[in-house]
DNA sequence: CTGAAAGCGCTTACAG
DNA sequence: CTGAAAGCGCTTACAG
């Protein structure tokens, strides 16, 4: 292994020198730059990055903290996301966090322990960052949340508009004639407290905003049942929401994993999708096309989320540059699970 | 953020002893180490990672090398290792490598950039391994692929052991009363040459075997098609196999992607599952156990593979130990996709 | 534009 | 059993 000891004796200059060109300063004749790239390239010279982190007393690595385990879509985006920092180069650590605990705090302990450059957030609460981001003294980027809101200087964020995509799922139901909706959400308790802050409530928001517009009632005590996002809670919230509300034709579930637990429980009940029942699930994980019936859902665009959160984050490391926050489009897809209803 | 001189200037003795404490050396008077521990507690002091890297050359991390994107099982082996990593707290970081790259010799490459202190492997081939491991000179541990017949000093292996979760899948099938059945295997192409050596194949293989054990014949050219794993895969070859070979009346599919695929793919054809098609996947992952019939499937326990995985590498990284290869039990889970044959 | 030198926080022979 | 000291490979004021 060459290091900057032979880089210099090679090309005829001290450590600084080739220490300045590894750097990008530049205050480097252009003559020497060459010259010591060339000797770079060809030892296949790599610094090595514990002397560069101990120097710098910064960790060369970029912490991704993921929220909640056993989430197919964050699985989905934080292989995107590892992918995408591994083509650029760089390296991560992964930490995964309980929904029940506070992903900043542990962010911030994150920074002591492994002194990160920079931190990717997969999920998160506002109330977290509004909290404790003032501590994270490191370029960051929230990725599916909109961080808009906290005017934050230190982070980003790209997300799926969620209330506009509830709606576009609300009118597309409404189109196919649908006037009892029943609605699976997540974490929330089933009552109408206004506009949520972030995250996934924010599809319940729109989508109930879109029925009103459009006259027709929606009644969190009888029409909404909140859940755990995956498949055991969409099946039991579906199982308590047909129980008590008989008379829906169609059930928006905010994410598909939701979605495929209810469409477990609407078959055990003998009720076919879409014949008896319709369905619109969140997310468009790949298994929604494959399912018989194909889901109808919200296709958020992980690629992109991945990809544009990962180039904010390290084009903010190396320059000086305002946050950003993005909303990303999805694309709703149709599936066979939503139609005109029967009765 | 105190630092070992910090430490040594308050218990009153040399960084050098306090070193000694903290890497547990047995040349310390056990007064001293309590009194240094003590301050060490009470100064919630952590080493500095990258300063103990450098000195060592070596990095205290793990590298964690996946073959494949967007398996929806080795992502769930992947977070339960990195979750497991995490709790020991130590820390890791991910390499995704493609099928049709060499895993070992990318771990070659990793171990200059990283020089991690162990490798985790998930998904891998045993000629990868005879041809580049003595290369990796840190312990390492494969997961899901039986490297026994290497014999390497420095590697143990996890998994699931494939020839006989194949064969009792075909005792499942053939009890109920099938006799004509199909296997949508892996990358194999579709002929027999004799016991594979490793991986996915070797469910085939088991498969096969307890067929012509039982006087069933199984002819690959007509009943045997090879596909990519994925949901994408297994439709394309369930089209192909069905197209070819009309009178199956239940397939075997060696993953449950593969398995979902071809489920959807029968169900475009008109036929309902299991009514005119049994079908069995592999694996066991979350989305078997709702969808529309449950899968019947072989389930893998993917936490006792990742936590010992895990385990194993890290006792194995601290003290001197041999290698093991373990087979991790399995379990058939019935589910509602294979019955008896109608005709 | 470039070099010599200090120092980041540790580990580990060496000497006692 | 303990301390003093060298040195891991780099970055960055400082001086010229």
């Amino acid at each position: 292994m060459a290091t900057i000891q032979d880089i210099a004796r090679l090309s005829g200059c001290s450590i600084g020198t080739v220490s300045r060109v590894i750097n990008n300063r530049a205050d480097v004749s252009e003559e020497t730059r060459r010259r010591v790239e060339a000797v770079i390239r060809q030892q296949n010279y790599q610094p090595n990055s514990n002397a560069r982190m101990l120097r710098r007393s910064i960790s060369s690595e970029i912490s991704i903290i993921v929220r909640g385990t056993g989430n197919t879509f964050l699985q989905s985006v934080l292989e995107k996301v590892q992918i995408c920092i591994q083509e650029h180069g760089e390296s991560a650590n992964v930490q995964f966090v309980r929904e029940t605990e506070d992903e900043v705090a542990t962010a911030a302990q994150t920074m002591q322990l492994f002194k990160p450059k920079g931190l990717i957030f997969l999920g998160g609460s506002i109330q977290s960052f509004r909290n404790e981001f003032p501590k994270i003294g490191v370029p960051s980027v929230l990725i599916s949340v909109d961080a808009g809101q906290l005017g934050y200087d230190g982070l980003s964020s790209f997300s799926t508009d969620d209330v506009d995509a509830g709606a576009f799922v609300m009118r597309a139901m409404l189109d196919q004639g649908h006037r009892r909706i029943g609605i699976l959400g997540g974490y929330r308790e089933n009552s109408d407290e206004g506009r949520p802050e972030d995250g996934p409530a924010l599809r319940v928001w729109g989508a109930v905003e879109e029925l009103r517009k459009s006259g027709v009632a929606f009644d969190y005590a009888r029409d909404y049942e909140g859940c755990p996002f995956s498949a055991e809670g969409g099946y039991r919230a579906a199982e308590r929401l047909l129980e008590r509300t008989p008379d829906l034709t169609g059930i928006f579930a905010i994410s598909d994993a939701i979605a495929i637990g209810a469409m477990r429980a609407f078959n055990d009940r003998g009720l076919r999708v879409p014949d008896d029942m319709s369905l619109v699930g969140f997310d468009g994980v790949a298994y929604t096309r494959y399912c018989v019936p194909r889901l109808a859902t919200i296709q958020q665009d992980t690629e992109t989320l991945a990809q544009k959160g990962v180039e904010d984050l390290l084009m903010r490391i190396s320059y000086e540059r305002p946050a950003v926050h993005e909303k990303i489009p999805y694309q709703f897809v149709n599936g066979e699970s939503l139609a005109r209803p029967r009765k």
